[in-house]
RNA sequence: GGGCGGUUAGCUCAGUUGGUUAGAGCGCCUGCCUUACAAGCAGGAGGUCCGCGGUUCGAGCCCGCGACCGCCCACCA
């Protein structure tokens, strides 16, 4: 039985994960791939919760996990959707084209072959990432997203909503994406500031001589499918023109002039070029006049068949020509500076370009209604909160969602084209003949839904609905989602849409958002930006404990979460260093011949006395009772997800507590007489508690320790993760115990501070003397040799005031004087006047506050006590070391 | 154009409902290889809490104005 020298996580967290999974102690799926990645806990009271993340998130899974089963809840993980769509195909077809091979020459059966295969491959980096984490991760094709059992949920929801007339089709303006060849909806689209041009372009009007109307663009290549300009109807300026057309340039083609609100008098010359067929207000304006619709840019970017003599350029280039060729026949008026607000398509940063398309479209409004209802109420809630005003601008304003996609990876639309009479069917099956004309010719829709559409299905179509699941009844809803702001709209609205829609109640009751992991440069990490921390290597190279404490120490609320080297480094250090109090522990119960040992119960254990004494050793009952607050610390922090707060009361207490100060009282006590058990069991269950209470954050460590210490007895839990959180209980605080302890670290500590103040070398034994007038002198006294042994100082106690003297350190209830070699006068006088000082200022200002009526008469009973307490103090410490000045 | 968040130690950030000497980690300085741990131990320096005004007995925290940084939403040429 014994604890290596080396602390190398590498060796036992693999084996905890496999076993966990393996052992099912942890019944656990995740999601394989979606955007964020962090780390979170969920409060005790939770159910169960759902989570969405990526990969380094896994880890957050893992933790959830971990702290159910602790808190003896149930929680379910299961696969979820494929939420790469888009890029799946992008990264897909990118490789294809590698290879020389255009994907849509390759047929949709064969392309979906290569996407399989590339997930088996990049796959395999995930789930050895997962199961180190602890989550299992199954890659069989039948788990993911175009499976038979989501399909069916996908289709189901698909037909529901057309039935209820929420799903339409039409042609519309939408965002194209040139480069994925594919529409995209309004929230893939990101916008950007560019420093553009506005270019004024003449018009002459027709039948009036040398008479022209400027019309300003900020995108020239348009103009070749320009049907009319407009003008405002209210404009006298351009009263004469009403009725007249235009003669566009280049083009040569004759346009008319029409009156319409899409002119705004006050902006520029008050003209507007319309383009119904390349820009989203001119398609209205186009309706409303009923003008034709000239596509003058293709599906690539490139112009098209009807762009006249450019034809076939790439859309920049024509652009350049186009201004050129104005300039050369005197239409450009001029050309302006302008800010320009530029879309984006999010995943391949290609300018989007508004194209006109028959799509498939949600009618957003009336889920969006009950959606709002359910914050409103309170059915829901947010933490921040003040993330609930986002949603609710995002909810009031909403607009009908595109659904389809012109790619191959996806959900086929369950839809057929009528190839005789046009007519479309949406259906569950594929229908053998057209209803309406009987036709046989019917061809499935070639669109796939947007990857979103499947997601936001993801807490009922996972639990097997439509079917009356048992799943479904118990984690339907679920209590918690936790999920990075970041998709706050793509995904977790869209399940509250969902989820009421077709579930009839919330999918979740509460929504934790949190922060972004960001790199150290604040970049926020994801796929696309391709600087996600590869998990796989700083979890080799730090440990997965120490690299999800790192993750817990930045998870403040509203904050992003910054992840360096320098923290996960420091994390290192804390899991060495359980590790090494571990080993301390273990080292010395051989020498002693103490086997490892667990309490029976591990909720109800109490210090046991000495066996020699008949007490309990104060330090023992020091020790539980910080613990014990540490307990309702950690309780507190997890239920308000203040998850660095619940980081900061482990670290505090095991390191400064634990290891500080009760491990070296513990040594004293060993040294004395080392082979009674009772000394054992308590430090022994302390150290158990700790583990437990440490768990959560640091799975893997905590299970290996607690397996050591837990190998000797038969009848207990299988695992740590099993054998319940540490829960505060009121009767264990020790008053009398902290207060002796704090006594001794006060004395200790002024001992050490003189002594390092006069660099007195640290092995030195020095003489002393301790003066009080309390009570607080009997209890040093009391621990004298504990004192002695961590200070290095022999002391005498006096129940006296103290002498005037060289080196004295001073507390309202000691004074300390230590007897220096010599010569340290200097340093000391030096050292005090710094702290009369302070004193001073400290007396002057509480002798303020006590001397205004005022305060006096509005400020709480208690503060003004503390005040006068803390006077006392300050004038007591005054006296004793700044008299001797 | 709307909305949201931030500004605290050299760096990265905490700071519950306002309570009087503002914390942590890293870094820095001093002294220690004390047989669990140098990934360590002991001690220390370092802050007009972005600015101005207000409320209050009392403001890092509440209110107003401003500056700077970041993010989200928005079809104005």
């Amino acid at each position: 039985m014994q604890i290596e020298k080396v602390y190398e996580p590498q060796r036992f967290e693999p084996r905890w994960a496999q076993w966990w999974i393996d052992s099912g102690v942890f019944r656990a799926a995740a999601t394989p791939s979606s955007r964020v990645f962090s780390l979170v806990i969920p409060p005790p009271n939770v159910t169960g919760s759902l989570h969405i993340g990526h990969m380094l998130e896994h880890t957050e899974i893992d933790v959830t996990i971990r702290w159910h089963r602790m808190m003896g809840d149930q929680t379910l993980w299961l696969p979820g959707t494929d939420h790469a769509g888009i890029a799946t195909q992008m990264v897909v077809a990118r490789k294809l084209a590698e290879e020389g091979i255009n994907y849509r020459d390759l047929g949709r059966e064969k392309f979906e072959e290569r996407v399989w295969q590339w997930k088996g491959e990049s796959g395999d980096t995930i789930k050895r990432q997962m199961i180190r984490l602890g989550a299992s991760c199954d890659w069989s094709r039948e788990r993911f997203t175009l499976d038979a059992g989501l399909s069916a949920a996908v289709r189901e929801v698909f037909v529901r909503l057309y039935e209820k007339g929420l799903i339409y089709r039409g042609e519309y303006m939408v965002n194209w994406c040139p480069s994925c060849r594919t529409a995209i909806s309004d929230l893939e689209v990101a916008h950007s500031e560019e420093q553009g041009h506005l270019w004024h372009i003449r018009y002459p009007v027709n039948g009036l001589n040398n008479e022209f109307l400027i019309v300003a663009t900020t995108r020239p290549e348009t103009m070749l499918g320009d049907t009319a300009v407009a003008i405002n109807p209210r404009d006298e300026r351009y009263r004469h023109l009403h009725g007249r057309t235009v003669q566009l340039p280049l083009m040569n083609r004759e346009i008319p002039i029409i009156l319409d609100e899409l002119a705004d008098p006050e902006f520029g010359t008050g003209v507007v070029k319309v383009t119904p067929a390349h820009d989203p207000n001119d398609f209205e304006a186009g309706r409303r006049h009923n003008l034709p619709k000239i596509q003058v840019i293709d599906e690539t970017g490139r112009m098209a068949a009807q762009a006249g003599p450019y034809t076939g350029l790439d859309r920049f280039e024509a652009r350049r020509q186009v201004v050129a060729h104005l300039e050369a026949q005197g239409l450009l008026a001029k050309i302006e500076n302008y800010p320009l607000n530029v879309g984006k398509c999010t995943r391949c940063k290609t300018v989007v370009e508004p194209l006109v398309s028959t799509q498939w479209f949600v009618k957003m409004k009336p889920l969006a209604e009950k959606a709002i209802e359910a914050v409103e109420s309170g059915r829901i809630q947010f933490t921040p909160a003040h993330w609930t005003k986002t949603y609710f601008e995002w909810m009031y304003n909403i607009r009908d969602w595109c659904i389809s996609r012109q790619l191959w990876w996806g959900h086929r639309i369950p839809a057929w084209h009528c190839r005789e009479c046009m007519e479309t069917i949406v259906a569950r099956e594929a229908p053998k003949t057209c209803p309406r004309c009987g036709a046989s010719h019917l061809e499935q829709d070639p669109d796939v839904l947007d990857t979103w559409f499947s997601s936001g299905l993801w807490p009922f179509s996972t639990l097997g609905w439509p079917e009356r699941t048992e799943d479904l009844a118990t984690f339907y809803p679920t209590s918690l989602l936790i999920s990075g702001f970041d998709i706050l709209f793509f995904w977790d609205a869209r399940m509250i849409m969902m989820g009421l829609e077709f579930m009839g109640d919330v999918p979740f009751r509460h929504l934790y958002l949190h922060g972004l992991v960001r790199d150290a440069e604040r970049q926020k990490m994801s796929k696309t930006r391709g600087n996600v921390v590869d998990p796989l290597v700083v979890t080799e190279k730090y440990g997965t404990d120490a690299v999800r404490m790192s993750l817990l120490q930045g998870a403040a609320p509203t904050a992003d979460v910054v992840l360096t080297e320098d923290r996960m480094e420091s994390s290192r250090a804390f899991a060495n260093k359980i590790w090494n109090a571990a080993r301390f522990l273990f080292l010395n119960m051989e020498r002693s011949g103490v086997e490892p040992w667990l309490p029976e119960s591990l909720e109800d254990f109490q210090p046991e006395p000495d066996t020699e004494s008949l007490e309990v050793p104060v330090e023992d009952r020091w020790i539980f009772s910080r613990l014990n607050s540490c307990a309702a610390e950690a309780a507190r922090a997890i239920e308000q997800y203040r998850y660095q707060e619940f980081a900061q009361v482990l670290w505090q207490c095991f390191w400064h507590e634990f290891c500080d100060w009760y491990i070296e009282l513990k040594k004293i006590r060993f040294r004395e007489n080392s082979g009674l058990n009772a000394d054992w069991r308590n430090t022994l269950a302390a150290f158990e508690t700790a583990l437990r209470l440490l768990h959560p954050a640091m799975p893997f460590l905590t299970e290996e320790l607690w397996q050591r210490l837990a190998q000797g007895r038969k009848d207990r839990p299988a695992s740590i993760a099993l054998a319940g959180y540490p829960r505060y209980q009121s009767e264990s605080t020790d008053h009398k115990a902290e207060r002796e302890i704090e006594i001794v670290q006060q004395v200790v500590t002024m001992a050490r501070n003189l002594r390092a103040e006069n660099k007195l070398d640290p092995k030195l034994q020095l003489d002393g003397a301790l003066y009080s007038r309390n009570s607080a002198l009997e209890i040093a006294e009391k621990h004298a040799p504990a004192i002695q042994e961590l200070a290095r100082v022999k002391l005498h106690f006096h129940a006296d005031a103290a002498p005037k003297a060289a080196a004295i350190r001073s507390t309202p209830e000691f004074d300390l004087v230590l007897q220096l070699p010599k010569a340290q006068e200097d340093a000391q006088r030096k050292r005090l006047e710094k702290e009369c000082e302070q004193l001073a200022k400290n007396i002057a200002n509480s002798k303020r506050q006590l001397s205004d009526d005022v305060f006096l008469s509005k400020a709480p009973p208690q503060v003004i006590e503390s005040i006068r307490k803390k006077l006392a103090d300050y004038e007591s410490q005054w006296n004793k070391t700044c008299g001797a000045l």
